[in-house]
DNA sequence: CGACCCTATTCCACTAATGGAATATATATG
DNA sequence: CATATATATTCCATTAGTGGAATAGGGTCG
């Protein structure tokens, strides 16, 4: 529900353009949350119909105009509407653990690759949240300190997850299983063998 | 993508009704992907109308006859072919971390309530997780590993935003935030004052 | 005995998000 | 010179998810 508020936020700090939040959801915004052009484009034109911000065309030759959008006082006041009433946490939502917990049903070499890759990537995630928060410094000001919470938040989140999955990684090795195996076909009632 | 598959992982266990397959997402899939019963009979049906399960109908009397589902060949070929390819780890999306971003246009008293909220919360999921791994015990099959693997990712993703709403809501205390705010007023080049 | 919860499913209106095609020009890179 | 990249927006088809009403008889608790 916040794609609006997001692209408020972004608005909030100074008059830009479609364009212009775009480029700053893929650098900043949307490390919290991620949207295409196309959706912020959209909701863009509902915020100007709602004049939560109003739009300024600006004439230009050879691309299309920019169109510049500042945010109105209304759109502040919804701002503050939209932070004083409880947001819901993120609830845990992924492919992967579903398929861990029918881990009977599914390819494991499959899921071991998949968990090297994830590993990777949680890597590469977590080395690029560490950089833009160095960039930050320490927080003098509230809203350096708001962004260096977020991105802990991200960096925490990042961390754990390679962090676990290295974990399970060996857990799940091709010796690990094996040792299980033999203790348990008795027990193993699932209804194959 | 996998709500479809989330059931069908369910029923892959044994036949299940609707109603069997809503109840067990409350008590455990659903830690990983909720639901509400609505989107899971309709699925149910989609499931049903490309033969990954098939339905029985069985005959009651009070209540609606129950239906219950049962996987096909195909189905479990459906969950192996689903295993095999990568799925995308789950991002960060969280409103609460979109008003840190931009904590200048919004209510910082409001946040602070908000934090302590969630605080509350990640520590009783906190709780929940442990309490579901340690009925686990020592994993002594593959798919109790599998599913100690999962909620493992439960407890410290929620282990993590707890201590992070710990530290956050000390750096945003009053107290906190008076020493920043006098440092940067000067530096401070909002739109307001 | 009334209130409420459990079993069990269907249906529907709605909002949100995905993802990519189409268009058009300037500038930079090799 | 060709190719790619950056600027800038519009439109659209589609999927996914939310949330609650409607129906209906059974059992439980005080």
């Amino acid at each position: 529900m916040s794609l609006k508020y997001s692209i408020l936020v972004a608005i909030s700090e100074g008059p830009k353009s479609g364009y212009d939040v775009a480029k700053q959801f893929d650098e900043t915004i949307g490390f919290f949350w991620r949207a295409r052009h196309s959706q912020i484009y959209r909701e863009l034109g509902k915020l100007k119909e709602k004049q939560l911000v109003f739009a300024e065309e600006m004439q230009q030759t050879g691309k299309p105009n920019r169109i510049v959008f500042t945010i109105s006082e209304a759109g502040r006041e919804a701002l503050l509407a939209w932070s004083r009433e409880p947001s819901q946490p993120q609830e845990l939502k992924d492919d992967f653990l579903v398929q861990l917990y029918g881990i009977d049903a599914v390819d494991l070499d499959a899921l071991r690759e998949h968990l090297s890759l994830r590993l990777e990537r949680h890597r590469d995630r977590h080395a690029q949240y560490l950089a833009k928060h160095k960039i930050l410094g320490d927080a003098d000001s509230l809203s350096d300190l708001g962004r260096q919470l977020a991105l802990e938040v991200g960096i925490r989140y990042e961390n754990e997850w390679a962090d676990w999955c290295t974990q399970a990684l060996e857990r799940l090795s091709v010796e690990a299983v094996a040792k299980l195996s033999n203790v348990v076909p008795i027990k193993g009632s699932r209804n194959k063998a």
